[in-house]
DNA sequence: GATGAATGAGTCTTCATTCAT
DNA sequence: GATGAATGAAGACTCATTCAT
């Protein structure tokens, strides 16, 4: 999942540090306006203004506007990929129990970190027609989860994983919409639905 | 909750029998076109030609796109209570859990008698600036497993039902997009999901 | 100017009174909107709706929506012009100022009577295309002036009436627009002017 | 009064010279629409069509269809208030009379250059919802004569201000109107009336 | 490369008018 | 005759994208 694929929804890959900057930028840009406004908020134009950039700099590294959401959410899913990954690997000889804690404190860092934006990426995903690669990264997710639950001997790992997966980002999406803050409580309600989910 | 409001997000009440069919096919077209294409494919031009109807007529009846979507919700959502409700009153006696697989029951018709709409539907309302109303009947939802909940003494009865509907929209949702034939399966495992949450 | 035209306008001659009531249903009710919001506000399904009438019931006596501006325009002009008749049948021996001053007093009471309706039913004119009808009854208030000049051995009596109207309807109505009150105070003004112009 | 107030009614600011012209165009385009068929002729897509440019152009500049004629207004209005002006500043020491011949002098050119427009603009003016700058162009004319009168002790120079420039325009506006051509003549009639006005 | 002016197809919405009941 | 549902042309405005400078 993780190695160097070259982002294929970039135009051009900045080589740069000025065009990376451009990149940054108009990322930030859509990404504060996914939050403030929302998906229908977002425009290529208001990006570019926000971004500090010219609307003909943007389409220089976003051939498309959903190319901005896509590369948003790849970077998005990027963050929080890396995060499983680190707290499977610290976990992994201590069991099913302490791995699934670590995935969850993943999962509510990268919910709570910048609520609003998982919220409206979540929706600018199943909105837009986007390509086959976020959908693949969407998958993705699950499949760390299903092998984790295989390497545990769980039956029928897939449907349990996917399950998982939905019940944890339902719970947790509801919570940060209705603005809950005690995450340590959120996070031992999980626990115990999870765990309790497993055999 | 079910007796006759008005219906405030209609423009005027169809006196005549045209009129209410031009209603339910304005309504009906903008359904089918939800779960063809998505929200965004959504467009009064669109949905007047396909209803069969000139947007002048569809305009007659709805104030607004917007106003489109909210009966949509409005009606989906009134199925869905009313198939509650009934599962409720019919399981009244027996004690919690035929009360809950009752309402999960109920859950997986509604979603499954036209999954892609129901998915739509939810996005459309997290999407759209919509009136209170909408809100209300969301919010309604959750206050009926909350004084369940309360009926049956269980502790932090509010979060525990939010998390609850909260986790079985998510598992829902999750398989019904993934195409999941298997409904007794899936009702097996909410079942599973659900009383294992509660103490 | 006077003599019973029928009025071509209107699509029939209203006959019976409940025909009758239905025309001065809808003059009124454009009227009163005319007032309330101005020329751009009058639609016809208001009108008909302010009436308590049907838009096809409108349509059976008023052709068009100009149609409606014009019989409405028609019949307030025809109030001046009596009024402005009688006031010069009343003065005729007594010589020109005597006359020029109950025409005043009648251009006033016409003014002050609904003074945003009548602003709005000169703008109504000027703006809408309307046919030659309106036009001729706009020019013979001219030809009365021109007349009574004539009669009076004014020179130039043609240009002479056309300015003093023009000035009398700029001065009436930019102090009915401001909401001057005091009439006595603006006659004696309106006087001075019109015999301080003439030789 | 001159100084250069930034154009509120503009979107931007036209920063190239291309911009500028596209403004321009839009405007003259505009200007030449109310002369040809008035106020209710004039639309968006068309104005741009004559334009030579596109909608989104237009848009690029005018926030609404409003703004143009508000912005129309404002331009014309500029240049009558320069030239007024400038022929006060002219006649500074000459007294009451001179100066009243400048004026008027001043209101005859700018009605005669181009009298369709200037008389659809204050058509536009009535008819339209316009935000408060125009209007405080309009009563600065008022002004203007209000405080040459007072500077020669005429009493009660308000209500004469406005009184001299509503019979003014009235008249120039009729002569107009009626493609009269002798605009001396008419300035001595103008003269006449002002002057006899005046005590 | 960057800029921002320009483009125009696409949307929403209104309203004068017609016509089936 | 009356009603009010239906029509659809027309008009305001947006925004993704292109292109001259």
């Amino acid at each position: 999942m993780s190695p160097e694929q070259p982002p294929i929804n970039l135009r051009k890959v900045p080589l740069q540090a000025r065009a990376a900057a451009t990149v940054d930028a108009v990322l930030e840009a859509a990404a504060r306006i996914l939050e403030e406004i929302g998906v229908e908020g977002v425009n290529t134009n208001l990006v570019a203004e926000r971004a500090g950039v010219s609307v003909g700099s943007l389409y220089q590294y976003f051939p498309s506007k959903e190319s901005i959401f896509a590369e948003l959410i790849r970077r998005n899913r990027q963050v929080l990929i890396t995060d499983i990954e680190a707290g499977i690997a610290e976990t992994d000889a201590m069991g099913l129990e302490p791995t699934i804690e670590a995935l969850l404190k993943a999962a509510l860092r990268h919910q709570f970190d910048r609520p609003k934006l998982a919220l409206a990426l979540e929706y600018a995903e199943e909105v837009l027609p986007m390509g086959s690669e976020a959908r693949a990264l969407n998958t993705g997710f699950v499949d760390v989860v299903t092998s984790l639950l295989k390497a545990n001997d769980i039956e029928n790992p897939k449907d349990a994983a996917r399950d998982i997966v939905a019940l944890v980002k339902g719970i947790i999406d509801a919570a940060a919409l209705e603005g809950e803050q005690d995450t340590d409580a959120l996070l031992g309600r999980l626990k115990r639905v999870v765990i309790g989910y497993l055999p």
